[in-house]
DNA sequence: TCATATATTTTACAAGTGGTCAACAACCGG
DNA sequence: CCGGTTGTTGACCACTTGTAAAATATATGA
């Protein structure tokens, strides 16, 4: 006997906060259409009639992914710094917060780049986002050249920016491979040590 | 109608392999008995003979891994060197060099890890090899330490290692991320400049 | 040579998968 | 009150999966 109806737009808001639920639970190898409507309390017809294919919500997924997880956003609070050296270093900061604390998002994103290795569309939207991610860092990047020039003898922002990006993914494995001992700022203090000092 | 036979551990071995190929290509997810058959040119039956159950196939398979992968060996050439700031920084440089040039091992072992987020067993086995991943840095860290005391103030070797650690897995993901653009000692050139001024 | 152990293939099966479809219930404009 | 649109369900299908068992081939040694 058929459930009480719900309108098209809520009805697939819970489907994608079930299907999130179950891919972060179990990973998006145990994302099934079944799994996902149990999650939802509705019948696995429910779902496929909400989205065609099991293809079109894993896609759909994602992109519920990219854009409830807040990144790499600029607040006035960091603006307000008058050297781009402490905006980048508060950025840092901010988006090493995000990820500690958004641990179910950050995972997911990383099996969803896994899954980009075999699947193109997925592929595609991943690294749109991640060039999207680059491109921010990259304009902060570009002032700081700017604003000290004699600071990095040879090194080019994009170079400044590709390294930013990938300190950011070092720590979002190290933020869940081992959460206790994640620390920000004793993250900062000893990675400023240890680099500064490489000859 | 059977095949020719083979002594038992050559066929572990060719199992092992093929499981490997299908693994990295396919993805975890599609590793199933009858693909790791196909590519082993058997039976399904046959895998199942030489490994029991599927799950025992793929912890064989995340040790041959590890095994495979030679992870963070101090050469003799890199042991040569009296300070042991070049020590550690031909150190960074041979693990980044070899994470970009194995991309198929570490894309699989990083599935591998995400795979242990759902899976006691393999989150054990995966935390003991990046525990000996973070010991063998923590040894140099404190050499490093006990030669230049002065130059990292309030920073402990224990902190040096897990950033040290967590910069290789930083490296590792961006060099699957974007493989053209990933250049060694760009790299360590750019961070050199980029936290050792940070504020 | 021939019985026995070992390796391999084949067949069988239950559980679960994505997807289709017909029946049915709730809503809404008339 | 009616009739059509929109949700919802459950039965069903073809297929894949892991696993077990039977059937068959190969090796080995007495």
């Amino acid at each position: 006997m058929p459930g009480k109806r719900a309108s098209e737009g809520v009805r697939r808001g819970q489907i994608l906060q079930a299907a999130f639920e179950v891919a972060s639970r179990e990973g998006i190898g145990s994302l099934t259409i079944r799994a996902v409507a149990a999650e939802a309390e509705l019948s696995h017809g429910s779902v496929l009639f909400h989205f065609e294919r099991k293809e079109r919500l894993v896609h759909e997924l994602l992109e519920w992914l990219i854009t409830t997880t807040s990144v790499l956003h600029v607040s006035e609070d960091i603006a307000r710094f008058p050297r781009a050296l402490d905006r980048l270093h508060a950025l840092l900061q901010q988006e090493m917060a995000r990820l500690s604390h958004q641990p179910r998002h950050t995972r997911l994103f990383l099996e969803f780049w896994a899954l980009g290795a075999r699947h193109e569309s997925i592929r595609a939207r991943i690294s749109a986002e991640l060039e999207r991610y680059r491109a921010a860092f990259l304009t902060i990047m570009e002032e700081l050249l700017r604003a000290e020039p004699t600071a990095f003898p040879g090194v080019t922002a994009d170079g400044l920016a590709a390294v930013a990006v990938s300190w950011i993914h070092g720590c979002a494995v190290q933020a869940m491979v081992d959460p206790e001992h994640f620390d920000v700022d004793e993250y900062l203090a000893a990675v400023r040590g240890m680099v500064g000092q490489l000859a």
